[in-house]
DNA sequence: CCATAAATAGACAAATCTGTCTATTTATGA
DNA sequence: TCATAAATAGACAGATTTGTCTATTTATGG
């Protein structure tokens, strides 16, 4: 038990500075504009290496939807849990994302970015991107339907709104490069709930 | 005068030529992922005729962000003129994206896609696709102010949210290849105008 | 200690990319 | 008709792309 522990480690630490290098490199110059050669030099290993644990860049680029894809759940569902208040809870959404993407540097969702790139070549990229979309949905639903809001929408277009707008001012950040639209997002639905 | 006319005209039909080929590759395809020689083979014109009007691959693309601007403003300016009631015209504004994300195949936003693609590398990008989410927002609120809405949302805020979930809402379309989240956008608004 | 597996460095192929350049043909307006 | 400008075809350079392959070194577990 383990020595497989081990090797996993051994092996998870060439997949993970692939990735993490992988990650930085897509999200801030694009999955087009990043080569495997640059990849592999900033992540310090051999192409071998990535070749033998990536069979293609798109295959590379599936992968780091999937890990963005977790790590982005995982700190929404923690952003949300510090929260005591049900109705309050649907306002950190918009909070932690002004948080993130100031971290992000207003690069906009890693998820639309990739579509915009990829979404149309490779079927795979656009499954695993409408994942994660429908994943946040699904998250905002259940936020909705415990928030005991007022109603003066249904549960249904609550959470339509909410993901909706978090979308369109998620983009309008990477255009602006600033957290004007999601600050002003939050107010409107604080009115409404 | 005639014949500078005719002068104009001989060469606009090689600039056109180009900017219909270049924009129906860069919206379907991605910018990144058309190539020069692509567009002077599907536009049937020489290589040394595009790099005559343009210098460079990214004075192309700021000229197909541009044209692009003029001809979304144009129809959308229709579109709404089409429309007597001052606050049917913003729900106007809904039912059109609907259309263009239908003929355009669910593609999303050409902007932030270019944005997504180009944003970063280069500036006169980022700042040509500002001035046209800038535009967007300057018309969405003169409807707004126009509009005799019920005052729920302040004019801001409503001029804010319209542009917001448009925004989300298209991305939204180009990520699940329906115009569902437009639909539901529509009908939100209108509970609250 | 030893056999196996993994990681490395880097050359290499084949294709593709943007942009330049030359030589030729076509079109235009006076 | 004539001079000028524009468009054409296409070769070419030089850089870059993804992916393969070989040879070598390192690390691991038994």
């Amino acid at each position: 038990m383990a020595y497989l522990c081990v090797m996993k480690q051994r092996g998870q630490v060439v997949v993970d500075k692939i990735l993490d290098t992988a990650e930085r490199l897509f999200y801030a110059q694009g999955y087009s504009n990043t080569g495997i050669n640059q990849v592999i030099e900033e992540a310090d290993i051999a192409k071998a290496s990535l070749y033998k644990h990536f069979d293609t860049k798109t295959d590379l680029l599936v992968a780091y939807i999937q890990r963005t894809h977790e790590r982005w759940f995982n700190r929404i569902e923690n952003a949300v849990n510090e929260v005591a208040d049900p109705k309050d809870k649907l306002l950190a959404l918009f909070d932690h994302h002004v948080e993130r993407q100031e971290i992000r540097q207003f690069g906009g969702c890693p998820f639309i970015k990739a579509n915009d790139e990829a979404g149309t070549s490779d079927p795979r990229v656009l499954a695993e991107i409408q994942l994660t979309k429908q994943h946040s949905k699904d998250f905002i639903k259940t936020l909705v339907v415990n928030s005991g809001h007022k109603k003066l929408l249904t549960d249904q277009e609550l959470a339509e709104l909410i993901f909706i707008t978090l979308e369109g001012a998620i983009a309008a950040a990477s255009v602006f490069k600033q957290p004007t639209e999601l600050q002003s997002a939050k107010q409107i639905i604080q009115k409404l709930i």
